[in-house]
DNA sequence: TATGAATGAGCCTTCATTCAT
DNA sequence: TATGAATGAAGGCTCATTCAT
């Protein structure tokens, strides 16, 4: 129902979290812009098939068929490219927008359920980059908190959702939105993280339907009666 | 009915993982056993300082006061070592608390609440072990392999329970045992991850609250009345 | 007749033995190839002075004024550098010289000879690299069937040699060819080793003479007669 | 024909060459002598597997089933028992003699033929320690002295036996006999390396056939006529 | 800009040898 | 005598980063 295009009013969708402020300068040759694209290409390739730890530069360098003298002429260090190449999935995950409150129950349910499959359909396109975030998170700092805030986010937004919900009185008033939302955030990154990441390969359809019931009855919600569906 | 035939009538409870059989037999002596274990203990401490991969062997061996060969009397490896450390906490992981089917959901509700909140008190006790099997977890398979194998006897559990609960006609029997299941456990395993790993530091009794309340409510269970509580 | 169809007409000669493959691409630019080229000249000194299993990486990349890391930028291993060194070696060691089969003896005789003392002479500019394939054939398989290869190609072209000269009736007829020419080999190669290689010292010409009067002797052949010499 | 035990005049025969002084003094206690008998069987056995370089002595301890403590109870390192094992194999490989200087050559033949059969033999019996020997002669000087010391004897042997059968005019004058009992006895030492150390597993008799022919021939002998053999 | 050779700190691993019990 | 734990020098190898061309 209500998709990205259609004034976006999405439960999961995100901010910008990568840094957009360049670290250097975009080079200003068409050839420059080329080069570094195909290394950021190449890292993505790289990181993806030997993981951010067991990659080395020379193997990014080569698989872009370019030097490593070259990769130091666009990138200060692994981390920035590694930044770069989270960048180019940063659009792609950026599916902002929240469920507008109604009091029908009925639409909320829809809502809800678009914004957990449109979700679940950008991590499936973007899960080997989660997994090496999920790992460079481990080791570097900047990246924790990277994948904090982003989590943050998130769960953030489902908050705010949460509390109008209870506000208006669809949702169970007794539940700590904040708690809550993180619990609810955390089962659909998680669903999504065994399917897609760790290859249990679930059908999204049933995913988002599960899901969807799920949040829908944990928050105390109760479709309009035995006619819905 | 739901228990396991061993009489663990848990909902988390898992059996043990790492592979019990020592991959070298245990050294004879007593002042051997003292260094071996000073070692592990030496090893936890620098894993939980440094991470398992910025951590040298070195410096395991210096904090343990002994040389990099003794550390070679008795690991062949990193990885071997930073088993042994998962086998001390091991036991401590293992709890009991799963909730008989009773027709009566305010019995059931506390049962969980207890199995919830032991396994909050035991994450707790080791959140920087499961920070660390997180990280070895995406760069060594095996240790990928044992954090999936042990996530998935937490859910197999509790979606024999889940079933349990179906069957008796107390839980929503449209959901998918198993999907709802691994959702479940996620919601707790992750809320434990923030908590205790990522140093927000919620109030455990508020988490089992919540917690307790999502399941309770996700599945579609309802207590007794405006009485309870 | 006896003569290998490429027109080469030896005794002792062999063809490569040294895999000609490179293991990886030479280096593009001048420079590379001038530091290649020193650490294999570094690399011969090191094993020539103290051997080749005390040898150390570093006194090589020491001696060749490079860093550890540029060894590794060309060679994966000591055994590979071992490998280039020989491989230098070898074309040095393939020598001309076969004896034509006549009927006369006297020819024969001066070609065996013209033979042997370019065997000798070989031997005696490569008599250390000689001692280091003997070293690392005792460790190595692979060094060692490149050794076991090399003597098969010596023995086989005597004993195409041998086969030849009894064929037309020169040699004794009731020794068996492979086993005569393995032991006829055998001498020359171990006087080598003893004269050049355990530092012997012996008068070359008094090592062709002695060896070639030997083989005629041993194969039942005769010189004209006392007119002869 | 005579043989070793008949007062023994054979050709390779050679003397004791390992020093017989102990190092150490011989265990006193029974208990003592079995400990240190056994820790050369095993060493023995350790070495013919993994070669000298290879081999540990925490392998020949266990091998031996006692503990690398009570290994230098006996031996003050590597070399130590290697000689030790070395000394085992000795007396195998003592068997003196030269043949009696006889003018008749059918006898001179005969003997010829006993002594190469009985170095055969033996060599065959020791083949894997003289692979060793080889190894360790091309480390350590010790050891590369002992085996020149140990050829030497052999050489020298022969050389007198050949100046003899110069001096009765059987052999020819014009020879070396330096040199030429250098030649005759790598011929055969060679024979029995590659028969039985690189394992091409020669016909025993066929060997001795041969090599015994090429001796004779070699040294201008000749066997009495048509009628002989 | 592009190249790729050069660098060396840093970490891992082995195993002969010592020594306390 | 026997044991086996403890030691650490020695050497192998990696790879991010620098730099001359």
């Amino acid at each position: 129902m209500s998709s990205p295009a259609s004034g976006r009013p999405e439960v999961h969708g995100a901010g910008s979290l990568v840094d957009e402020r360049q670290v250097r300068a975009l080079p200003v040759t068409a050839r420059g812009q080329r080069t570094r694209e195909s290394l950021v290409a190449a890292a993505r390739q790289v990181f993806e098939r030997d993981g951010f730890i067991n990659s080395r530069l020379t193997d990014i360098a080569r698989e872009a068929r370019t030097s490593i003298g070259t990769f130091y002429t666009y990138f200060d260090s692994k981390d920035e490219i590694f930044t770069a190449v989270l960048q180019v999935a940063q659009d792609d995950m950026l599916h902002p927008g929240l469920p507008r409150v109604e009091e029908d129950p009925q639409n909320i349910a829809a809502v809800l359920e678009a914004s957990n499959r449109a979700y679940f359909e950008a991590y499936r396109r973007n899960a080997q980059l989660m997994v090496l975030l999920e790992q460079v998170a481990t080791i570097n700092p900047d990246f924790r908190d990277l994948r904090i805030q982003r989590a943050k986010v998130f769960t953030t937004r489902v908050m705010r959702w949460v509390e109008s919900m209870q506000e208006s009185g669809v949702a169970d008033r007794s539940l700590d939105p904040l708690m809550t939302s993180r619990a609810l955030t955390s089962m659909v990154s998680r669903l999504a993280y065994y399917s897609f990441a760790l290859g249990e390969e679930w059908d999204v359809e049933a995913m988002v339907e599960t899901s969807t019931k799920l949040w829908f009855n944990a928050l105390g919600m109760t479709l309009p009666g035995p006619t819905a569906d």
